[in-house]
RNA sequence: GGCCCCGUCGUCUAGUGGCCUAGGAUAUCGGGUUUUCAUCCCGAAGAUCAGGGGUUCGAAUCCCCUCGGGGCUACCA
């Protein structure tokens, strides 16, 4: 059975480089029919903020990214939160220590900083200078039953090396003496991420780790863990960074990084799910269009790009636009509804929606796009009224000779089209320079929907009022 | 600095020794449709496959070196 998982810190927005990770992991578990699991990794109470856990899942949810285990969900395995499985790190620590793979580091963090310091300022390699690896079992039974702080940490082997088979990148080497003697348990009787996620994988019975690139440095450490407790290794697929338009890790500074900056934003789930999909993924045959059912049907692990991908967001508005014109007129009345003000009356906008559907990229855009159908009164210049090489006078007529013609002309679209071609003849003006005129007096603005579809929408009434208050305007 | 990863059009990518004088998408530019703006359609430009050495009859594809970029280097994740 094919288990992987998505294991957050909740520590704020879900950010889109996360949310890729938890993207690959949900069609890799779908597509071989395996279970994904959602796991809170709430180690470091420090750094925790309240509702991120909370906005994680609303994240994953707007997507549509179901998780078979976790939070809310449950599961055979749970607790699914780092934090209520605090025993269960604590009593493997310490039968680590036991078996000697781990020890009690007493140092305290100013011994620490300084040594680090002298490190640096000799230009040797900052880490753990294993001051307490050879403390006796006796010596730390004395400083603990005196209460003394201490932490556990990871009894690294001091030769050898350690290699995995990485899916993404092939073999992956390192040496035993390059690895830091890690912190496991931390003074405050917490976990680091380290000794969790191993111990919370195996509990959980995943097998397959889907990760961001940037824990590929980390994973011997798990690795000597999953040799100490002799646990079968799992299979590890690190996935390329997501990263900015200057190629560093995708962060604040380049923007919004949160999934639900992108949802308020106007952005549909069906596009960002396309989008990132193709952040280091590609399927077979080469399309970009893909929904959610194609790319379970497609993905594959082995088709992960290794490098790094940066995100285009022209790209991503590229993809919106296809899914906002993909949509039923009426699912995006439905979808519109948060982007619109609530007085709003909601037969015309079912109305004008049809009209905007090709123009949107965003669904914020609705508002700005067909503000002149909702509002009473337009603002505008009136010398948009007045087309290139005309008089004011002659403006004038086009747009009373216009009024007449609203008021008796069939309320239909061909019918007002031919009407105003008629016209525009009669004046001696170019269609375009009437239809314009007529765009500006009834919209208060050059681009817009076309034109006898909006006449329409507007109403006879309110299109004859229109003409006659940009009339009124040419007088002033 | 050390360790690890990566390096094909601006960007996302196809490509796993001959089908590649490198394909697609996006962005850009031009044209067409059109009452404007879009949509849509067509076309152009854009990568000496980071550079240099090999291996081979033949290399984007295999090997080595150099350069460049990134990640990690916490009692953060």
């Amino acid at each position: 059975m094919f288990r992987t998982r998505f294991a957050p810190s909740p520590t704020g927005e879900p950010h889109i480089g996360n949310i890729r990770t938890a993207l690959f992991e949900y069609l890799a578990a779908r597509h071989q029919d395996g279970k994904f699991v959602l796991r809170i990794e709430d180690t470091d109470k420090s750094r925790e903020v309240p509702g991120s856990k909370e906005k994680i899942m609303l994240g994953l949810s707007w997507l549509g990214l179901a998780w078979d285990e976790g939070p809310e969900v449950g599961g055979p395995y749970g607790p699914y939160v780092s934090s209520e499985r605090l025993d269960l790190y604590q009593k493997l620590a310490k039968e680590l220590v036991e078996k000697d793979w781990a020890y009690y580091c007493f140092c305290s963090p100013q011994r620490l900083e300084e040594v680090k310091k002298a490190q640096v300022a000799k230009g040797e390699i900052p880490r753990y200078d294993r001051h307490c690896r050879a403390l006796s079992r006796e010596e730390c039974q004395i400083r603990l039953d005196k209460e003394e702080k201490a932490v556990i940490r990871l009894k690294v082997p001091e030769t050898g090396e350690i290699s995995f088979d990485d899916i993404v990148r092939g073999k992956v080497t390192f040496q035993n003496k390059d690895i830091d003697d890690q912190v496991l348990l931390k003074s405050d009787g917490y976990p680091t991420y380290h000794l969790a996620v191993v111990i919370d994988d195996y509990y959980m019975k995943i097998n397959y780790i889907i990760r961001a690139e940037e824990w590929l440095p980390s994973t011997p450490k798990h690795l000597l863990l999953y040799q100490a407790f002799n646990w079968e290794i799992p299979y590890y697929a690190h996935l390329p960074m997501v990263l900015g338009p200057d190629r560093a890790k995708l962060s604040k500074r380049h923007g919004a990084t949160s999934l639900l900056e992108y949802r308020d934003k106007g952005y549909l789930p069906e596009a960002m799910i396309n989008f990132l999909a193709l952040l280091g993924w590609s399927p077979k045959d080469g399309r970009d269009l893909l929904t959610k059912e194609e790319l379970i049907r497609e993905f594959s692990l082995d088709r992960i790009q290794k490098n790094p991908a940066v995100f285009d967001k022209d790209k991503l508005d590229w993809f919106n636009g296809q899914y906002i014109r993909k949509l039923e007129p009426q699912e995006l009345s439905e979808r519109l509804k948060p982007f619109i003000p609530a007085d709003y009356d909601k037969e015309l906008v079912k109305k004008v929606v049809p009209l905007i559907q090709d123009r949107l990229v965003t669904l914020k855009d609705f508002a700005a796009l067909t503000d002149f159908f909702f509002v009473e009164k337009l603002e505008y210049d009136k010398k948009l009224l007045i087309q290139k090489g005309k008089t004011v006078e002659e403006a004038k007529e086009g747009l009373e000779k216009a009024v007449e013609l609203v008021e008796k002309s069939a309320w239909e679209h061909d019918a007002l089209e031919s009407a105003f071609r008629s016209l525009a003849e009669e004046l001696g003006w170019k269609t375009g320079e009437l239809f314009m005129a007529l765009r500006v007096a009834l919209t208060g603005r050059t681009a817009t929907p076309p034109l006898f579809e909006t006449m329409i929408v507007l109403g006879r009434e309110k299109v004859v009022k229109r003409l006659k208050e940009a009339v009124g305007k040419l007088a002033e």
